[in-house]
DNA sequence: GCATGTAATAATGCATGCATTAATGCCGTG
DNA sequence: CACGGCATTAATGCATGCATTATTACATGC
């Protein structure tokens, strides 16, 4: 039995992981339109849950249920992009302040440390996709440390938003040397518990990975992903 | 036809709309638990209907679907309040800050100070319900001067969550007279275009209605809302 | 008398079919 | 030839019934 759990799962459990499988992976594509019953054939099961499933990622803002029209997959905009890295901004940098007002020890913080020497060895690598995950995990982790289950959820929610586009620019981006020095740097913030520190650290990190991000799809006229 | 739209609205969504109507007046309390067969008597139709839009609140976070034993309505601990009390601190003071930084002139400004007059008419009147409902409009013009549709959405749904709660301390706590200076002077930062103070401002302003709300609530035992 | 296993019960989860309704194409008219 | 109304079509929205499964109570054995 897998960590993950061996309990019998729905049907409409099954068809939220699937859809979003297949939303990431871009089998189906951003701006594209099911019918639930073509979803339904496709994920071997009946409309009822396939429809559960669809308003519940509409409630995730990864798609959108229209009458008559089936799903949408909605496109990332570069609006889109700012706002949500707006919004990471400012809950992750939140999040990097409570985290160093915690008081947490050289222990605690195990977990994100590793997340930057994967980082580091990532980088060393070349290998950008073991960067992004440590990345991602260390952004995932930074989180947890800051202690609000609504700020998980909802960063959680936005990073899922802009996955796609993520994915797409990794490889069109420079290596991020800087990125790793600013991870440092909050981490020794935390660590000595100087919550303004760590909050301005972390804004900065992430205004400058914005505006980076920004840069790169007008440069590269992507406007919808 | 009123402007909310004479459209003819789907079971559905009126299941939506009527549950959170019975949420918020308390006809199901806090913590109650409801069959989906009960709900669906009680509004008039089938289970289907009802059971998404329990999806659609449970998404929501106003409630929890739970196998075989109904919907739970979800009460809101104090950690719970301390939670969403920060997640609206970081966006709103970030919308206060945008919106000082769109060059935004009088007329733009207009509905947010006729809020504050509305506050203030409504203090002078010891009328809380008055002043109340001004203060959720100045928060909601706030966030859309903001610009940001995420942060209006995600701060609609925190607000939510309070909402039991604020009504219910709505009577307990001391009329809000620092709270009108507070919004004032947000305003003046805006209309000045000084985003840093209008962060700060607004910051202050959340962090210490988190606080008077948090020490009302233990104060008064209510751990449980 | 308590614990364990089993059977009865009841609520969800899901499939199916029909009614509703919006979209599309066609026909008739100006 | 273009425009407007009507019929056709097709997809959703919903009700219904059944299968699945967790829970509870009861009986039996220790």
């Amino acid at each position: 039995m897998a960590t993950t759990g061996g309990k019998t799962k729905s049907n409409s459990v099954i068809a939220v992981e699937r859809l979003r499988e297949l939303i990431f992976s871009g089998e189906l594509p951003a701006g594209s339109d099911h019918l639930e019953s073509e979803l339904a054939t496709r994920l071997g099961m009946s409309r009822t849950p396939v429809r559960e499933a669809a308003l519940t990622l509409e409630g995730q803002g990864l798609l959108q249920v229209r009458a008559r029209k089936g799903v949408r997959i909605l496109p990332i905009s570069i609006k889109d992009m700012e706002e949500i890295y707006d919004v990471l901004s400012a809950l992750e940098s939140m999040a990097a302040a409570n985290a160093a007002g915690q008081g947490y020890g050289a222990n605690d913080l195990k977990e994100l440390e590793k997340t930057i020497t994967d980082m580091e060895a990532g980088l060393a690598a070349e290998n950008r996709e073991a960067w992004a995950d440590a990345d991602d995990r260390f952004h995932t982790e930074l989180v947890r440390l800051g202690g609000n289950s609504r700020v998980m959820a909802i960063v959680a929610r936005m990073v899922d938003q802009v996955r796609r586009a993520k994915s797409v620019t990794l490889h069109m981006r420079p290596l991020p040397l800087q990125s790793n020095r600013d991870h440092q740097q909050v981490v020794e913030a935390i660590k000595s518990g100087d919550a303004a520190r760590a909050r301005q650290i972390h804004a900065e990190h992430r205004a400058a990975a914005k505006d980076m991000l920004i840069n790169l799809l007008r440069q590269n006229r992507l406007h919808m992903l």
